[in-house]
DNA sequence: AACGTTATCGGGAACGTTACCGGATTGGCG
DNA sequence: CGCCAATCCGGTAACGTTCCCGATAACGTT
């Protein structure tokens, strides 16, 4: 309505619309003078060039998608938080689109990115996940993508995590040195790649210390409300002494459940999780985890993404970028006076 | 690249870019046939109309703007939540703006989303945001706004909050009905509509059964790092014997910052939060909460928001919707044995 | 004096889509 | 047989912007 364009300036000032692009561009070919008045009628009617216009003829929208499973989540809402600083430092917007941990409403997700012409996607794969072909196909078309966090290595794409394997690894081990021997692992559905990882940790720490792995004392655990109680529930008759759980949702489940049921902790059986939450110093009993450096993560990953964008580097190298993680013990996996 | 247009298919097919446009969108004058022969093309080359050609051609973006302090925060992330759901539904896209608690990011913020065209806006004010002329400017341009949580009455925009002065009444007339009588409050920047109303609620309950109101026992924090400890150590000076907090945030400093002076809780001062944390009753103790419905919150504002840019219903009726809260009773506000 | 240079600007096309207007062909009807 | 309406389709402008190509002077160069 009253938003003003460039024709509306070359109008009032008699000039024709290349002359005040040109103008407002700063062009060599154009008079001082003839600039000056542009540009101050410009500001005075706060002239904003539509990016809309501009994207349709640049053929880019200076929109980054970034697609998670869900963003009410500690973990994701602070590496979105690193996102969007890299972004908005860079020009860039952010679109968040969430998949609800499904592989449908990632495959609709991604097709509803690449309609809006966003020009790079950064990926955390839902959990249903197990094929990568439909980012494949827009890696294809050359649309820059980076995995973070849930990763695949059937795509040739940058990617970037914590560390999962070290910080279960150190979990693990942390365990093993506190005098416990039968350690559950409470994780997440096994196609996501740091599940995997994690388990992989897990089993090398178990190795190192001679303990036999124990398939019966690992439970994938899915996005259910009530899901973890019954799983905790199921591998206490395994008689574990200690829990080391893979994410936010997991240990705080495991907690609930345990205390729920006056288990004793450390005392009976202790507790790790790998999460992000700030409050594992106030629960009780605070509670032991490996962190994951959040914004680090998201910070990277966009970083990476922009290289690919604006540098051009057209050729992905698919590496993946490592974070180290933190392990923070607290009263959850004190040595027990037992043990 | 290989994105196809119309045009290609009008080539492709030996017609004429309008006859392409009006087949795709099912007109009465086209050929029965010819349709059929559109759209197989079409869907056979996986052709989608390009979004921002649309949005060039109608004036509008089918995205809206959603304005936050921040968005690393429980109560926004499940307000986002909220308003993705809704907005999705309706064939929108959501891009979310982070103010960071800071007024001039705020303007810089609703400028970038108006140059983006966002079709409305939804927002929560930053605390340092006294003064809403820059919002007031916007709506005399039509463009739909609506707050949300922290709203303004200075601005005529319908507005989503939950029942502060209720939540706050409630809580503090707990705390009463326990025994208390010195009855801290622990606060936010006081521009802020909430901050008002919950101290508005505050009074009143202590009105109600004859405590006169102490100054002294009301502090407004910051949003810093290490703001709280001080301030609580400053309140303890005043011999509380309860703390009544108006955030997430607060409410875990407080706990911590009394837990770590070994304070007992709720034997000595009891505590209840305005809060949205999951965990709450995972603390030590657990923690009493005024909980408010951030998910509902999100999808009424949306709502509210859908009416005014659809509905073209441009006259914004400026109610106040509130949402009632819900108190949730648990160890750290119990009646006090002393007490 | 004829030509090249420089400075400064305008015209038009293009990005992808839709809407308006107009045109062609056909069939029906008087 | 001629006219009109219906059916079906094409051309073009427009959204806001940039960029390529010219155009027009004024000036300097040979």
């Amino acid at each position: 309505m009253d938003t003003i364009t460039i024709k509306d300036i070359a109008r009032a000032l008699n000039l024709s619309t290349s002359t005040v692009s040109r103008a407002l561009r700063d062009s060599y070919e154009i008079n001082a003078e003839t600039k000056r008045l542009v540009i101050e009628y410009a500001e005075r009617l706060n002239y904003r060039p539509n990016p809309i216009a501009l994207s349709l003829k640049e053929n880019r929208s200076r929109v980054i998608g970034v697609i998670v499973p869900q963003i009410a989540n500690n973990f994701f809402s602070q590496t979105i938080n690193g996102i969007e600083a890299v972004a908005y430092s860079r020009g860039y917007h952010v679109i968040i689109f969430q998949t609800h941990e499904s592989f449908e409403r990632e495959i609709l997700t991604v097709q509803q990115a690449v309609a809006r012409k966003a020009d790079g996607l950064l990926i955390s794969l839902s959990s249903s996940t197990s094929d990568v072909t439909h980012l494949c196909q827009l890696q294809e078309k050359k649309l820059p993508i980076v995995l973070f966090d849930r990763v695949s290595n059937e795509l040739d794409s940058p990617s970037v995590t914590a560390d999962n394997f070290g910080g279960a690894f150190a979990a693990t081990e942390h365990l093993i040195q506190t005098g416990r021997r039968r350690i559950a692992h409470l994780t997440i559905p096994p196609y996501i790649s740091i599940t995997q990882e994690r388990l992989a940790g897990y089993r090398a720490a178990l190795d190192k210390y001679g303990i036999p792995y124990d398939e019966s004392l690992v439970r994938y655990a899915g996005f259910g409300q009530d899901e973890v109680e019954p799983i905790v529930d199921d591998l206490l008759r395994q008689s574990p002494d200690a829990f080391f759980a893979a994410s936010d949702r997991l240990a705080l489940g495991c907690l609930e459940a345990l205390k729920k049921r006056n288990i004793a902790i450390p005392e009976t059986v202790s507790l790790i999780g790998f999460t992000n939450i700030t409050v594992a110093n106030l629960l009780s009993p605070s509670m032991s985890t490996v962190e994951q450096p959040a914004l680090e993560i998201g910070q990277l990953a966009a970083e990476q993404l922009f290289n690919m964008i604006e540098g051009k580097q057209k050729i992905p190298q698919p590496g993946i970028i490592r974070i180290p993680t933190r392990m923070v013990i607290r009263e959850s996996s004190q040595r027990s006076l037992v043990g």
